[in-house]
DNA sequence: TGGACTGATTTACCCACGTTAAGTTGATGA
DNA sequence: TCATCAACTTAACGTGGGTAAATCAGTCCA
């Protein structure tokens, strides 16, 4: 149930098979949702942490207006709540953006599971840190590129993460966000995204059609998106 | 010395004398740098951890043209790179704004004393969470907020950030960002930055003039940015 | 088989913010 | 006392992306 999960932590640390057992063992329930729906909401105390095991979901903030920006977008094998284990509510809504399916981590399980292996805890807090990075990355998008290089970069960056966990390749990947979400992670309007979009693909980049992700010319779309991969931290080494 | 970190700490946790101690003992160095240096490159490895003591810094992260985005704003009392423990090299440059005094806590100390101390460790891996909340609120920002809600939104944080450490208080605090800096936290021009910094000060609102903020009306101000502080995390309370 | 949706697309028009280019102010110091 | 320089200020004009309003194209049932 968690190999996607380990592939992930394994592109960026070893995971002892001790680790891997324990982390098994910790797991409470699973559960269903169905597309759009909130899974953890803002300013409610966790006990415990969400992993994603198939699907796709986002956090986001929103203003009074209702002007909705995604903050991040989560792909199988990420925890989408990590960070609730040490703040105990989150400052965003998480919710569903295909029907899904998750894993719920009690966070007295991970406190004693953290304390057995600091080493663990470092991999987890890494983690956590690797979201930060993610989010700075989209400060970058969000205050100085334009309109087409904020969408490469988010398609460069999701190509590059669900690769990591088996749902992606060099020619694309199943990418199920309508022009509407895809503005809530750019900070675009859907008008502008579609706009945006033809573009790509009249340049011969990129083709985003029916749920679906075709990366044409990937070194294209990264010279669009001046992505730089570092930021995703994809060696593999202690922490 | 860590006076200012402690509050910012026992802001959000309670510290134990002991962990105080511990930590007192780790600095390896204390440093002074000037405006306008760069104190962490990024992607060069780390091996110690730096701690703002005096001044103002700031990470960042910018495109190939040379546009700049300012991703965090550090006042005294934070770790400006706590995060390179876990992530060994940063994916953006850390500079200072103004002259400052900085202390160095080196890597393997800092390991010592997380496993030793493992409450502590999750009051560390918390701090790192706050950043991350704060870049989630900047991203908010970059991506829906107009540019007098961008603006007002980062001097209602920093007087809050400011507020904890004591460098600040309800009349206002010394705030030495040029009006180019703004730009590059808010994702706008200095000329833009301009025009609104008027609006603010001829509605009444806050005055930025000579290295200072005065916040006029802290109430309007907070309304503006549509300001809401439990994104800092302000209860004290286990971690 | 044909509504009823949801999402994609396009057009026309508009505006918040960017760009460019002059000044102006104030601190520093020879 | 004047030169210099960095930061601030203002004005005129341009544009990337927003707004509003249709229309189109699948898809899902009844």
């Amino acid at each position: 149930m968690l190999e996607r999960h380990i592939l992930k932590l394994q592109a960026r640390a070893p995971v002892l098979a001790e680790y891997e057992q324990a982390l098994g063992e910790l797991i409470s329930e699973t559960r269903d949702y169905a597309a759009d729906q909130i899974v953890v909401p803002a300013y409610v105390e966790q006990v415990h942490s969400t992993l994603l095991l198939e699907g796709f979901m986002c956090r986001y903030k929103d203003l009074a207006d209702g002007r909705r920006q995604i903050t991040q977008v989560h792909v199988p094998g990420d925890f989408v709540d990590l960070h609730s284990f040490t703040l105990k509510y989150l400052d965003q809504d998480v919710m569903t953006l295909t029907p899904v399916k998750v894993a719920l981590f009690p966070h007295e399980g991970l406190r004693q599971v953290t304390e057995r292996y600091p080493a663990l805890a470092r991999i987890y807090w890494f983690n956590t840190n690797l979201d930060a990075a993610i989010h700075r990355e989209w400060e970058l998008s969000l205050g100085r590129r334009k309109a087409r290089a904020r969408i490469a970069m988010l398609l460069s960056e999701l190509q590059v993460r669900l690769g990591i966990v088996g749902l992606g390749d060099d020619a694309g990947f199943d990418f199920p966000l309508t022009q509407v979400e895809i503005g809530e992670c750019t900070g675009l309007t859907n008008v502008h995204v579609n706009r945006t979009v033809r573009e790509l693909r009249e340049a011969g980049v990129a083709e985003l059609r029916r749920g679906r992700a075709d990366i044409l010319d990937k070194a294209a779309l990264w010279r669009e998106a001046e992505f730089d991969p570092r930021y995703l931290y994809l060696q593999k080494r202690e922490r």
